[in-house]
DNA sequence: CGCGGTTTGTACCGATCGGTACAGAGAGCG
DNA sequence: CGCTCTCTGTACCGATCGGTACAAACCGCG
């Protein structure tokens, strides 16, 4: 692996720390610079796109690690109910319990909603459509399934946003211990439906 | 009313809209200035404080909307559950069905969180606890209100991070619907608690 | 060592950022 | 009309924006 290649792997979870706190428009290259350690010369010879070239690596990385991590597993284990446990797991350790907000959600409602439209829905999409299919391997009805996987893949966001809004990210875990009965087949009846 | 007090209050909904789609770093001068069609004299006589009022003014002015068409309702009106049907049928219109995002909720992800802060969580704060107030009214227990009321505030908040995503307004409203029956108090039953 | 390509710090570019200064247009009033 | 005070378009400020150019430093290799 040349220099620029382990340079730019591993700027990447940096450059996603600095998108996630200060979204496209904040993140400026000095601060880039500064964070990764690399000064402008190195960080254009590592992503020569720019700006605009490091975000699409860094939602690349995100989209591959979610793929890898949780979608995969929730489309692939034999054991549907284990996937689903571990994507809760997954997913709070991911966000740091509510610590962390999510880069793909805050690109979606403001700057980086036009650049990055498709990989931003991908995202989403993707974890929904492998929750659903792991909900109806489980038991659920194929209609109740995608319902059920769009509430929680919404529900996610929401206790991010509000973890965040009233700094404290302990609601996001409120939030997750909430949906956990309702990915449960044999539990919780659907509420109201 | 002089003048300027007018012009002031005419660009508020316009600044509000331009910060809602560019985020508060997005949203430059330039751009304020020609989507409310005041130059920079204007707008700096209108607003001595410069951006950083003018954010706050739209933040002040959306918690009075909040403030007299939800909250106070939820907390005052002999009739809880028209109180909570109200809300639903208000919020539904604010956010325009899922076609307009939370400027709260963009704010509270990026850039304006440590500028706003405060105002950003008086927002939910008020929303969760007016609402809390009338789930207790129309007959849950206080801690399932508060649960319940913390869960809507949230999931409101998802719905419109993932209609924004998907660029589909109908998930805001699907949202809604899976909400309303779990603030029934004689419906469904609480999942799982 | 010298040679080649890779990597990087630095100076610089034009554009735009938020904000200020101010002269003159405009409006209210006697 | 003329005076006064409010308003506003425009020029300008220094700083910073994202991006480019390029020479020097660095490195593996013979």
């Amino acid at each position: 692996m040349s220099k620029a290649e382990t340079a730019r792997e591993a700027a990447i979870p940096v450059l996603a720390e600095v998108f996630r706190e200060h979204g496209y428009e904040g993140a400026s290259l000095a601060l880039l610079g500064n964070r990764t350690g690399l000064g402008k010369g190195s960080l254009y010879h590592a992503f020569p796109g720019g700006k605009a070239e490091m975000a699409e690596a860094v939602l690349d990385a995100i989209e591959a690690w979610f793929e890898t991590r949780i979608y995969a597993p929730l489309r692939d284990e034999p054991d549907p109910r284990a996937a689903i446990d571990r994507m809760l797991t997954e997913t709070d350790a991911y966000f740091r319990s509510g610590g962390r907000a999510c880069l793909v959600g805050a690109f979606a409602l403001t700057d980086g909603r036009d650049r990055f439209a498709l990989r931003i829905a991908r995202y989403f999409t993707g974890w929904r459509d492998a929750l659903a299919a792991a909900l109806t391997r489980a038991g659920f009805g194929p209609g109740d399934a995608a319902d059920r996987a769009e509430e929680v893949v919404s529900a996610i966001q929401g206790g991010l946003v509000l973890a965040r809004a009233l700094d404290d990210p302990a609601a996001f875990g409120r939030m997750l211990a909430r949906l956990r009965p309702r990915l449960d087949p044999s539990g919780g009846a659907a509420p109201g439906r």
